[in-house]
DNA sequence: CGGTGGTTTGATCAAAATCAAGTGAGGTGG
DNA sequence: CCACCTCACTTGATTTTGATCAAACCACCG
């Protein structure tokens, strides 16, 4: 029973591993931190030297332009990686925080690099892991780029019930939904005020209702239909 | 002299490779097939045991939504690799298709996948580059989700212009630039008629000329500063 | 109990979309 | 070689979506 059993079990998702994989994983040293909510845990121009895994709780990416203005890129829960790719770029571009209070486990370099170079099942499995990420930024693009607001927010609701389903977190209809409306707006390119209003809009319409970060989908159906969710993107089959 | 030394010359660019890692390239099966203007390369779903170099020509990367909506993702310019990412992922989730008449070299999964775990340098350059991406998408969501209309389109035009200076293809501030209109819309999230409108306005501002495919960047600084453009995330030194 | 974020609402404005109608250039077939 | 067809581009008029500006309100917290 190993500290490092989450990150089997989440690699597992992906691609059968054996002993030797297994033990290869478990070897690798990480060490746990606990992060505040709001805080940033790299920053655009960091050179850093470890990977992080959330443990527990939320996490997000965003890019700020010289105008100021934010963009969120990515809201990232358990299991989840969100700067592997620090593994062979060497300068973050993005910013990468805390949505809530949470822990990570933080994985040297040189450990990665090892690794893969050693064990070609996870060298397959960790590179397929960015490459999903990638997925998800271009379907990321499609939101922002083409799709109205009501449509664009129905979207980000459904790809957070998805992944937190995927990990266990989100077994019926409600799940802790982290971010402000000010988040929401960042990572939709709106403002605040209209996604107040589009908010309002869906709990009128009896779709969703959101609380105190918790946010219940009354309306699935008619949710993922809105947002016109193709889960393809996701890549959560290991055929897929 | 091998038939593979665009490949070279490309993966030397981010990473110093000795006579074994040039030999291991060179002895990749490559195929090379023309491709016609608007021809579909690999569609959303599709199952593909090759992946593709752009050898000349330019291709670009698109989904298109529920509601028949297009956004193009990405734009490839010569020695870029638009579909590495098959390599691990195996159903593709955006369609690929060729903006002008172009010339493709397929390498088939089975070399790839040998190579990558018999040549630790190779599989880091490679992976980098898949990493290099997803970097682009990133800053497109930006650009998509937070940039005004003329903004976003100076961004387009300046990131074209660095990746080809990259491949000797910009010398001067003039180069071939295979979109329509409508193109660029579905790259920007803008409809035809209000790019038309943003296109005149960067031309009467003498900043850009745009005519037959052709355009010439007559004030670049004004368009970088437009833009607010900040070329971190093309990662294109080695050490960035 | 006052301060501080986050949320809500109203009024107004602006950017971009939509609708509608040409123009113009290249390509093809009679 | 011209007529015409198609596709890209252009422009005007109008509408819509979402932004901006401004002001409360509310809940939690120290």
């Amino acid at each position: 029973m190993s500290n490092n059993d989450f990150l089997v079990r989440r690699l597992r998702t992906f691609a059968p591993l054996n002993d030797t994989d297994i033990a290869a994983v478990e070897a690798l040293p990480i060490t746990k931190r606990r992060i505040d909510a709001r805080e940033t845990i790299v920053a655009e121009g960091d050179r850093i030297n470890a990977c992080c895994i959330v443990y527990e709780g939320f996490v997000c990416r965003s890019k700020t332009t010289v105008a100021g203005k934010r963009q969120i890129l990515s809201v990232h829960v358990p299991g989840d990686m969100p700067d592997f790719q620090s593994l062979f770029l060497e300068v973050m571009d993005y910013d990468m925080w805390a949505l809530t209070d949470c822990t990570l486990a933080f994985v040297p370099h040189d450990a990665l690099h090892r690794l893969v170079r050693e064990n070609a099942t996870l060298m397959a499995v960790l590179w397929r892991d960015t490459l999903v990420d990638a997925a998800a930024f271009r379907e990321w693009i499609v939101n922002v780029g083409r799709r109205p607001a009501v449509e664009r927010m129905a979207h980000l609701f459904v790809e957070l019930k998805k992944k937190l389903e995927a990990v266990g977190l989100a077994p019926d209809n409600q799940f802790e939904f982290p971010l402000t409306q000010t988040d929401i707006a960042d990572a939709l390119g709106l403002t605040t005020v209209h996604v107040n209003r589009v908010l309002k809009l869906l709990r009128q319409e009896g779709i969703i209702a959101l609380k105190r970060n918790k946010l219940s989908i009354e309306n699935y159906p008619r949710l993922v239909e809105l947002a016109g969710f193709d889960e393809l993107y996701l890549h959560q089959s290991p055929d897929r």
